[in-house]
DNA sequence: ACCTGAACACCGTTCAAGT
DNA sequence: ACCTGAACACCGTTCAAGT
């Protein structure tokens, strides 16, 4: 049972220096605080200057905490994140396997749904962020344990692998797009209903031969590598 | 057999006006020309600046043909639109219904992967563009054509609409974008791997009753209309 | 009638000046 | 140590001036 990880303790360690100032860390918190609503309704798009009026700080002291819009980015996704692994931890405490992976994709496409800054973001800089790297490597164990029980268990296709689940997410991400439910009007659950074809999609029972295996986890971090230096 | 439509006769109607001076269409083929292989290449963040350089003409030119960056981007867009059109007509000459509709979805998704500036436009921005709304009518259309035929055979699933393709596209779009075939190294056509899983969720086999009924047409078009006018 | 490029309003990011 | 906002380099778009 892994716990997620906490972010930000009292005292809040940037590369490796002291901790901050009482008022800088309560800035930082701010600036964070509206970046996470800001982003969330508006995406990626939301000008950072909107960010700090919002949080009430100059635009100096928003990239003083955060070097570069991208990496206030990356800070807002963290609950998502905690989110996800919450939800692996639950799936591998089920007996059920299909309950499980299907509980996984089925919580990271509600946070998806809710969340355009979240939604903007699946794609392969997740990867490439060497910030992330780590993290990612452990969370993709447990996805890998979560798959394989799984496939043991006969519940999903055979050809079925840990890695595809990033880019069936980001698939699924792609519909939700389209399902525009980003702002006004009754907001849809019409996501569900690709989530629940995808899902038809990696059971054993219609399963074809796929044409092209899946990466291995060097080839999806090399590729995101080498597209971020470009 | 509806043959793909021609946009540009030797004569360019704009709104309802005469024809184009012949420097002028000579400069609206150029604009296009070099905005199609830029979006093709770069995508959608490609900057006009670049596109009236390699055009060899002035940014004021090339804004007096497309008014907007998104006319032209949309008018980079329809040679993929007639090829598509080719497919399903293709697709509705085949006796095979299912070998059929995977041969659209493999086309579109193949122009996806080929053309970035493709990939970007694909989302509900397409069915809200009055300028094709008539025209996605009538592709809409051959699409009910297509998939009612698979459905009376019986090999996809009942509960499978024509307006599911679109979201169904869009969520191969966003695989396809994480498979990051943007630029250099070998492209890779791991694409091809998740249309297979897509596929395998429309077939009827392994079909789980889906959470959410389809969009009606109307309301697809409606909520796009509602997303573009905020 | 059409083309051009300087000018404008916006964006993310920087940095000298303040406390 | 930290904050601020004017300044900078970029973007899409406009428009007066040219042919």
């Amino acid at each position: 049972m892994s716990s997620p990880a906490v972010h930000s303790g009292p005292g809040e360690h940037d590369h490796e220096s002291r901790p901050l100032r009482a008022d800088a860390r309560r800035n930082r918190e701010r600036v964070l605080e509206a970046a996470s609503t800001v982003f969330a309704e508006e995406g990626i798009e939301a000008s950072v200057a909107e960010i700090a009026r919002r949080a009430g700080v100059g635009v100096g002291t928003l990239f003083r905490h955060f070097p570069t819009k991208h990496d206030l980015l990356l800070a807002t996704l963290e609950v998502g994140f905690d989110e996800i692994v919450v939800a692996v931890d639950e799936a591998l405490a089920t007996d059920d396997s299909w309950a499980g992976l299907a509980h996984v994709l089925t919580v990271c496409a509600e946070i998806q749904a809710r969340d355009r800054g979240f939604l903007d973001a699946v794609g392969p800089e997740l990867f490439a962020e060497p910030s992330l790297q780590l993290r990612n490597a452990e969370r993709m164990e447990l996805l890998t344990r979560l798959v394989e029980r799984a496939r043991a268990d006969g519940v999903v296709r055979d050809d079925l692998r840990a890695e595809d689940l990033p880019f069936l997410l980001s698939a699924l991400g792609g519909a939700t797009r389209t399902c525009g439910n980003t702002q006004q009007a009754a907001p849809t659950d019409l996501w569900r209903r690709y989530l629940g074809i995808i899902l038809d999609g990696i059971r054993p029972s219609g399963a074809t031969p796929l044409p092209v295996s899946a990466p291995t986890l060097e080839q999806l971090t090399a590729r995101c590598r080498s597209a971020s230096g470009s």
